[in-house]
DNA sequence: CTCATTTAGATGCAGTTGCATTCACATCAG
DNA sequence: CTGATGTGAATGCAACTGCATCTAAATGAG
């Protein structure tokens, strides 16, 4: 029972990941619609709700450098779909909330985005697949068991 | 027995391959060296041989757009990792060709790619479940069954 | 309180990408 | 041969990214 190669998962992953990826933003730049980065901003403050979020938090939640979000938040912002808001308590910070034109725009986005997401990864699976997939996948997420490092 | 959904497969999967990407990404910056891009050139290059490789051979085998392995060509012909040779036979074309350098940079970038890879996929997976995974994303880039579209 | 350190966020600059266009050669119909 | 169409590759421009740096406010030691 040897060591297997990570490369055996990293490969075909790396592939489908772009091919899933590129098919899925020519979808919704055919639709007039912008990138899955301002998707997933978007979600994130449609999720936070009134509260809103401080672009330290997405930063976390989406995975992106500091500019990165501050960054995309200027564009979302320019779009009209969030509101920079002072940060009462913090001098320094900020927190973003969704318009209605961004929750609008994220539910017409979804349309696409889902109907996409379908086309590109239903097909290859049985349901009994797709769940054994889905969890394999999220084990790499998770802290590796301690015994195996 | 209901439809998957999607998204169980396509959120992990997505965060997954950034955090592995950007493990690995910082493990060749850290070393010095270039990016996974050049790497997977130099390493088509390398299988390629004698006889070197097409630009819009590399785009298929890369998945990158035309303008991208023109322009990423260009970086690692200025780098001295390749040379452009005109295409007997085709007059538009050019064949590219790995030099000693690039073949020695590709050397030392697997040993630090690989080895990163290793830490970043090995310990969340005992061997049977790697093999499964391993075996379940190779049928997101196979043609879907026609059955099931 | 005062000054040093840390944290939230913005930004200038250089390098990279996407898009559309352009150029050059190839191919093919007549 | 001649012009129309197709294909391989480069490139100008605008948008985006990474990096390093910068500002302002918070925190914390003395």
């Amino acid at each position: 029972m040897q060591t297997p190669d990570p490369f055996d998962i990293w490969l075909p992953l790396a592939r489908a990941h772009k091919s899933i990826l590129s098919s899925v933003e020519a979808a919704l730049k055919q639709a007039g619609l912008p990138g899955l980065d301002w998707y997933d901003l978007l979600w994130e403050l449609e999720c936070a709700g009134d509260t809103g979020l401080r672009p330290f938090e997405l930063q976390e939640k989406l995975l992106l450098p500091q500019y990165g979000v501050s960054r995309l938040a200027d564009r979302l912002a320019k779009a009209g779909y969030l509101t920079r808001q002072e940060c009462s308590g913090d001098g320094r910070g900020q927190i973003l909330l969704l318009t209605a034109a961004g929750a609008e725009t994220r539910a017409q986005m979804w349309a696409v985005y889902s109907d996409a997401m379908q086309q590109a990864v239903t097909p290859h699976f049985s349901p009994g697949e797709a769940r054994r997939l889905a969890e394999l996948l999220g084990k790499l997420l998770r802290p590796a068991p301690a015994d195996k490092i």
